[in-house]
DNA sequence: AATGTTAATGAAAACCATTTTCAATAAGGT
DNA sequence: ACCTTATTGAAAATGGTTTTCATTAACATT
């Protein structure tokens, strides 16, 4: 089986049709390449990468349809301070677990870690309740991003003060 | 003394000289503003609170000085997904300390909060140092928002459902 | 398999926060 | 006062995203 190929499809059309919406060929291809992915891309990322089999389909849909998908929860949005969005696959068999990011500031690179030291979840956990009862917010959730230089821009910086 | 109005101008004109830039109206009835409010402001919020005093002064300026500010340490920039950056005096004689937001996702009310920091600044250098060491990061900053629905919010939901 | 209803779509235009351009102005050193 | 040049305001440009609207296609019904 092509690794990826339209990967259980079954499954994208039942969570789609849970809900009401129509299986078009659009949804279909951008699940596609969200599921066969491992970066976080741009909503003009997805069109070029549909492009390719799929020539027809507009920048326009693909911004329609990612944010339908958000409200769905089948993706995730993220804001890494680039100027545009870029998203994620959430569940499903290809989907990813909850995870934070580290953000390199100098290149863009991005890499999620899902190896939470013991205590991080634990904290949140104590935290959101205690920030719930002193502000009566009712917590829906949490954006924990790290910034710095990976490893290649550290090293180009340092030859340039060399 | 008139609280607020002035506060402290040596203390940025030191700051700003230190930096080898030059003192300017516009800086100065920007920095203003920012040392007398608690919210977290846009940069046309910024224009507005400066234009009652001077309407001289252009939405470029204001972009233009938020940005150097920003460059300078002297404020922070902060994306809370409503579409336009928003702006927080750092450090001085009126600046916050470090904190993270708690944001509601309904009418946009941000909440500062400094409680429960020690634990999780604590928490927080062990998984940079961590996370520093695994990935070759060199990690320079962090960005932490809880997010959900404040008091008011969540009651008119309830008054909804009702 | 044909039909009808209506959600979904593509292309173009609009939107809107932010940035760039450029000639005019003013900060601060001499 | 004068000079240099950083700073400024107005207008135009930019660029990601959203809206508009006429056309197309999903899919339930026949
Ligand atoms: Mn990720
Ligand atoms: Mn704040
Ligand atoms: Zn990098
Ligand atoms: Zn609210």
């Amino acid at each position: 089986m092509n690794k990826g190929e339209n990967f259980h499809p079954v499954w994208w059309r039942n969570h789609l049709r849970g809900y009401g919406y129509r299986i078009t060929i659009a949804r279909q291809a951008i699940l596609d390449v969200l599921s066969k992915t491992e970066d976080h891309l741009s909503a003009e990322d997805i069109f070029f990468a549909v492009y390719k089999k799929h020539p027809n389909i507009g920048l326009t849909t693909v911004y329609r349809t990612l944010e339908l998908f958000v409200q769905m929860g089948l993706i995730y949005k993220f804001d890494f301070g680039d100027g545009r969005s870029r998203y994620e696959l959430m569940g499903g068999p290809k989907g990813k677990e909850h995870h934070h990011h580290l953000v390199c500031t100098e290149c863009g690179r991005v890499v999620d870690y899902t190896d939470f030291i013991d205590d991080e979840l634990e904290l949140l956990r104590r935290t959101e309740k205690e920030l719930s009862k002193k502000y009566n917010f009712e917590i829906k959730g949490h954006l924990i991003q790290f910034y710095g230089l990976c490893e290649s821009c550290r090293k180009k910086k340092e030859k340039i003060i060399e």
